[in-house]
DNA sequence: TATGCAGTTGCATAGAGTCTCAATTATAAT
DNA sequence: ATTATAATTGAGACTCTATGCAACTGCATA
């Protein structure tokens, strides 16, 4: 357990504690193949611990994306999905007709960083993003 | 009243009634010099007519975006603000460590948008979008 | 005028996420 | 081992936004 480089390791080097709670929701994250909402960490904490409270989740998301090892993304779906930055930056086009999602490599906007970078000095947190829009099947 | 190509003018042409309550809340976001929030448009409105419901301000304002003549955007204060298409495109770059906010014209994401349109056929919907971050004072 | 009907509203309620506060837990100091 | 201190948690209130439903409104047609 606790793995080097893995999300609890970083946590326990920064000084904090490595609860059951926070075990679980990191083990929820790491296990997931793909994005994964505070509901869904919730359920599966919650199965084997039925204690815990759904704040513990959102707190610990918090942290873990105040220290950078979470991205979250909201893909227009009423609720915010959470990855893990170990798992590769990248981005999303999500058609608003049908539904559809597109994977995007981080480089369709690191040209746009570079250019914020370059003429407003401002450092742009573009690890996961959800540009809404129509897809080719569906634009008239 | 209900000046040409304004939002009000644009609803009737399309059918939709313009009940008193839309009039007002149409008004509100219209004399808003800046982004005003559903929450100051409701409290405009009720100053006027005490019997409405904020649920009539959150469904006009999904109306006005279904329609494509307000903007929405989430600045990250925890509620979203709202502008009507009519006084122009740009986009925001916030910083997350001191609040700025900095103004940025729409062309700095037109090679996005244009890329995304020749790659993918994708046509993204960005008129209004916050870019968090750290602005110039704020890096270390 | 009366009737039909779709559009719109107020109200009640629900869901996602945040926040406050007291209780619990881990760590450090004695 | 005991005590002091800080970190963390659970519980519940609360905010923002969305939605189901029944009542109301305004227009069209008879
Ligand atoms: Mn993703
Ligand atoms: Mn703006
Ligand atoms: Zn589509
Ligand atoms: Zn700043």
């Amino acid at each position: 357990m606790n793995k080097p480089g893995g999300i609890s390791s970083k946590l326990s080097e920064l000084g904090y504690r490595l609860t059951p709670q926070r075990i679980m929701i990191l083990s929820a994250i790491d296990n997931s193949d793909d994005h994964i909402s505070a509901e869904e960490i919730y359920a599966q904490v919650v199965a084997k611990y039925a204690n815990v409270n759904i704040s513990t989740v959102y707190r610990t998301l918090e942290l873990l994306k105040r220290l950078g090892l979470v991205t979250e993304t909201d893909m227009g779906e009423g609720r915010v999905r959470y990855h893990p930055v170990g798992k590769g930056h990248h981005h999303h086009l999500v058609c608003q007709e049908c539904g559809a999602i597109i994977d995007l490599d981080e480089s369709v906007l690191s040209s746009v960083k570079d250019v914020l970078l370059r003429e407003y000095g401002f450092i742009a947190d573009l690890k996961h993003l959800a540009i809404f829009g129509r897809c080719v099947n569906c634009r008239k």
